[in-house]
DNA sequence: TTGAAAGCGCTAACAA
DNA sequence: TTGTTAGCGCTTTCAA
């Protein structure tokens, strides 16, 4: 248990060395081990290097929340997500979280849990202490998305709320190569699965297919709302109609893989009489059977889009560029599509 | 852009209300109000009340930063794990997330991304600001964890690092009922497929593996290390002998998947060629076909554990309880494993 | 039960 | 370039 590097810790007594353990030791002033850290170019080179070497050796690090305090510049940003556990949330949370990282931030994680009260208590929490947050997940009301943005820098992900920045997804565009796709395989009618019914994405998606789909002489249905998840996806085949359509647009991949999944169940073959498409090209797509049909999205890089939207709106007057971003996809063609068959066939 | 609640926002101008806002509207002094929220037993309960109510109007909320100052109580948790992006975590960050949040906490999510340097330096910059923190995943040594613990309190999961709480499952006894369940089955010799070189659960899972072979009369060989992920799955299916062993033990679910899609590319029936055992029961492990044979973790509660045990040694004096606290785990028997059909199988 | 006052560790004028 | 001096918002003795 030696302490080779000589740095007093709480554990063993000691209190973590402050800027003035430095400032004497170094026979400075605090105010210049704070700018040698802070503004190395308003120090002298020689006197800096002093500092350096005996903060490093009292193993002194810059508090935070101290610096934070005067400044309102805690380097935290906020995360917040509807389910950590949503393979969907993955990639944005390591876009975002590697993007803050670089940035010298640290990120707060929000999971709300699918659950209002939840959500507003952490927000409640966090608010205070960060800089600002993305809202990839959220279950708020547009109005009280717009109430917190007036306190702090605020990005959305996935839905677009007046006087908000936002990033998005090229919906439209998604939805109209799915649909010239499965037009293209000699598809006729599309059952849409949809997502929660308060999703912003969800109502997008129908609409941008149900236009794609009337040029293309494609009918529309729909079937939901249903929780966006394998198990939202397995009621969902349940809820099709008696004739099966010959393909499934789904509101985004695990209900998909639950459509998928169900369908297979009731011996019903995908792609060979049923067809289905999902959205966001998360990972489980690539080791499902047959792998997955899906509109990618760029999830990584709309975390990293996302903190960086708020770190540069830092400062600046006001972030309200009015359109939302939108970050573009395209569809992966993979083995749940097919070549529509004649004649529809019975649900087992 | 009403402002209904009557808070002045930094976006409008405004600042925060502080306590003193409150004091001077109340009409009482600051450390009044401070008490107030702090301990409100301390202070009259018409005079709390007021404040609450003036409070409220205001739209003040403490500043947890400035709380934190000189008490020394952030109310924030760090987690480190290896990658986000990973399923295996889904499931603890949950739990840790939720046990934070029930007990006002917040928490920083910090992801290695596999990267040394990446964890060092975000480590760096948490450590400060929590009070605790639970090394989910982390790539650092374990003098560097002795180190860290010195200055906050620290649990690791699913290592063994002397001195240092922590928390893992109970790998011999998974290890022995997965033994069993192929012995039973008519296999003799297994083929453990190795997770990452320095996992200390991965030389853990091998012995233990090992040891309960021996009373079953099976043998035991070991290919590897690979990449914890479906892609090293696959590379290990490579590596597999020519004479396709009848069973195959990965270290974890991930490994297993990549290792039953790349031998069903390869025309190899699973189970009936090869049977294949994971470990976790993440997710994936049910949608993928056949579903998965796998050794359940409690993941979520060794989450919430972690936060718990964090979170009740905080103030204690040694927390050093000396053996780790281990997690039951059992044998969830699904279509990935059948009974040894005799003679091997040549490999494609 | 309440108030006054002294910090917590750091930053940011303002002087020197 | 460096030092001095106020705070940042809150907590916590110590008195009243």
């Amino acid at each position: 248990m030696s302490e080779r590097d000589g740095a007093p810790t709480a554990a063993t007594g000691g209190k973590a060395p402050t800027i003035y353990d430095v400032a004497r030791a170094a026979g400075v002033a605090a105010s210049t081990v704070s700018r040698a850290f802070a503004r190395p170019g308003r120090v002298n080179a020689a006197t800096a290097e002093r500092i350096r070497r005996v903060a490093a050796e009292l193993g002194y690090r810059v508090n935070p929340l101290a610096s934070g305090l005067p400044t309102g510049r805690t380097s935290m940003l906020a995360l917040v997500v509807s389910d950590v556990t949503n393979p969907f949330y993955a990639e944005i949370i390591r876009g975002a979280e590697s993007a803050a990282a670089e940035a010298g931030f640290v990120l707060l994680l929000i999971d709300a849990q699918e659950s209002d009260r939840v959500e507003r208590a952490s927000l409640e929490r966090a608010l205070p202490a960060v800089e600002g947050l993305v809202l990839a997940g959220t279950r708020l009301s547009d109005s009280a998305i717009r109430m917190t943005a007036k306190q702090r820098p605020v990005v959305v992900l996935n839905r677009d709320v007046a006087d908000v920045p936002s990033i998005t997804l090229d919906n439209p565009h998604g939805m109209l190569v799915t649909a010239e796709h499965l037009a293209r395989l000699g598809h006729r009618t599309v059952t849409y699965v949809a997502g929660p019914e308060a999703s912003w994405a969800d109502g997008m998606r129908l609409r941008s297919l149900r236009e794609a789909a009337t040029g293309l002489g494609l009918r529309v249905q729909r079937v939901g709302p249903f929780a966006p998840t394998v198990a939202g996806g397995r009621e969902a085949a349940d809820a099709l109609p008696q004739d099966l359509p010959t393909a499934v647009v789904a509101y985004n991949d695990q209900l998909a893989i639950g459509v998928v999944l169900a369908l297979q169940a009731r011996g019903v073959r995908v792609p060979r009489d049923v067809s289905v498409v999902g959205f966001d090209d998360i990972f489980p797509t690539r080791i499902v059977r047959p792998g997955l049909t899906t509109v990618a999205a760029p999830l990584r890089a709309q975390g990293r889009a996302a903190v960086d939207a708020l770190l540069s709106s830092r400062g600046k007057p006001a972030p309200r560029t009015g359109k939302p971003m939108t970050l573009p996809v395209k569809l992966v063609v993979r083995d749940s599509t097919a070549r529509a068959r004649r004649g529809p066939r019975r649900s087992g």
